[in-house]
DNA sequence: GCTGTTGGTGTAAGCGCTTACACGGAGTGG
DNA sequence: CCACTCCGTGTAAGCGCTTACACCAACAGC
């Protein structure tokens, strides 16, 4: 290609080579001498060839992240909070999505270490991170989002999902709601938020409503909100995330029931549209953002020689219209 | 590190390490010899060095992708269809988003060129292929997804927005509808929907409608909307986008507005919720990932030194319960 | 039997950088 | 005024690969 080699720079700024690197790399350098050097390298457009610098140095500055899914806008989210942090330390990074298949997710893995990237962000990885040891013994320094696994060997950043269900139960007991019907997430996450669910009814000393199985996605929401409406009586429901919400706004439409009047549904993610649907949405807001931020500056602190601090990271409850408080009761 | 390096394989395979780089990379070996050398790569778990290949051979077998938002779900399908097409032949990308920030995008590409791509994937990019050939002197070939400039030095693939929204208009025309708002888009594609918006009522010698100008945001259309309702008669309303297709059902309904008896809605898109609002919204699909796919093709093409030529891709009309026949009319 | 292929392999020269080491000169203290 | 330090710089040895070139069989054709 002909590119501009620091050789040029060199020879342009009459230093030599390892000058114009120092200069670039803080190294030492008289102030006049790096002066030239910088001249001669803008006068010259010259850009160092990352590949060379990682072949030479060892090190990349780039982490690899795998995310599950690119087309999750709270994934979106969390890059965009993770490439912040990352930024402003001279640090890039390499992403896809597993698509939640593990072998897929392997050789992702594969390809990034391939790349000698300094360490790795797994947001929900279904690799246990005993596993990942195995299969790759010259792991780099990893930090997990939304692990899927128990094993915490590595740092973790997750939501606290049981509490922010727990809250959301709690909202709708104080509302007067006895019989609370819930439709339950897919994986960790929908665990955690079940039992934050049945930790608010046992705690307030109220029976279990009545269950059905999602899949976070809307069709799911939507089937299993019509199971429970044809075989359960309840006056509320704690839906797992906001896509199933929307199938469960569906089915109590076609039912006939109207929401809050009828049936109080509180969601959760807080999706751009929640605060549009009619009636508006009540859910507990992630902080997909932060939770990138704090991968980030944990990867950072890694780097460093650091030992970040997992952290569990509050949800929001953002109340909207989607809950009426049941009169007379309370 | 300790790494196991290509010399660690030659020696255990008893061969000498141009022999190992021919046997991975399809040079002339005896059928014995490679499997020896196979056998001693599969024994060490040698994984060879991305970056030392890049430097030594020239060619990164990865391209650079820049979208405008890492939180659109139409982007990450974008994203699947490319890796999807690239994986075949064995490349891989690196991707970030811009935020439709010029300096930001220019800065990626900075990082892209620097990480040698052999080809580079713009997506929406607002720089103007000219200018992106002027700061970049040693631009790899390139395609563009949905540019927004008018010069097309470079492949391009986007969807016909024009025609889709001729369509969509054309839908409310033969629905009886003759007072037909349009609520405006952002950039090229918003444009480009207003033209074919106006054109299919052109040609229906139905006379233009009230527009108010969105953002592509629920927010925007809400307030476009409600803008609209306040001043304007009209019975259906052609939505630039779902997203302010929801802004409009929420303005619709607070003003006491029944979709579609009072107005029928047409949006465009086909975001997952788009099924499940109360009514169903009729809209565009979108064929993000086949554009994806298209473009990784053209990559591929253009890397092997053909020319491949741009597209454009059609949208399908998806018919759902937000636009009722007028009666009487038609 | 000799020259001409041709397939399989090794040797070694880079690719564009970083960095250990060496070196000279200027400044310091005794 | 000498021995030290320290700073700024150059020299050169890699980093882990690819690949042009050379070389050596083995085998064909004449």
């Amino acid at each position: 290609m002909g590119r501009i080699t620091i050789y040029e720079v060199a020879k342009k700024a009459g230093v030599s080579v390892a000058t114009v690197s120092r200069a670039l790399n803080g190294g030492r350098v008289a102030p006049e001498t790096k002066a030239k050097v910088l001249e001669a390298i803008r006068a010259l457009g010259y850009r160092p060839d990352r590949m060379a610098q990682t072949l030479a140095s060892g090190k990349s500055r780039t982490v690899g992240v795998v995310i599950p899914d690119s087309t999750g806008p709270l994934y979106g989210l969390m890059l965009r909070g993770l490439s912040d942090a990352l930024l402003e330390h001279g640090y890039g990074y390499i992403g896809t999505e597993s698509r939640r298949d593990p072998s897929r997710e392997a050789a992702l893995l594969d390809e990034m270490l391939a790349r000698k990237v300094e360490a790795l962000v797994l947001v929900g990885s279904g690799i246990p991170a005993q596993a990942l040891r195995q299969r790759f013994p010259k792991l780099p320094p990893a930090v997990l989002i939304e692990r899927e696994g128990q094993e915490t060997a590595l740092p973790t950043f997750q939501i606290d999902n049981e509490a922010a269900a727990y809250r959301a139960t709690r909202l709708l007991l104080e509302a007067g709601h006895t019989r609370i019907a819930h439709i339950q997430g897919l994986r960790r996450a929908g665990r955690e938020r079940e039992r934050g669910y049945r930790r608010a009814l046992a705690d307030a000393g109220v029976p279990l409503g009545p269950m059905a199985r999602g899949d976070f996605t809307e069709e799911g929401g939507y089937r299993a909100m019509r199971a429970l409406i044809q075989s359960e009586t309840f006056t509320a429901v704690f839906v797992a995330n906001d896509r199933m919400a929307l199938g469960v706004y569906k089915a109590a439409f076609e039912a006939g029931l109207t929401i809050p009047d009828d049936v109080s549904v509180v969601g959760f993610d807080d999706l751009a549209f929640a605060a549009y649907l009619n009636p508006p949405l009540t859910t507990l807001r992630q902080p997909a953002y932060q939770l990138g931020l704090e991968a980030g500056q944990a990867v950072l602190a890694l780097l460093a020689g650091r030992t970040p601090e997992s952290k569990v990271l509050p949800c929001e409850l953002v109340a909207r219209a989607s809950v009426k408080h049941k009169g007379g009761v309370a």
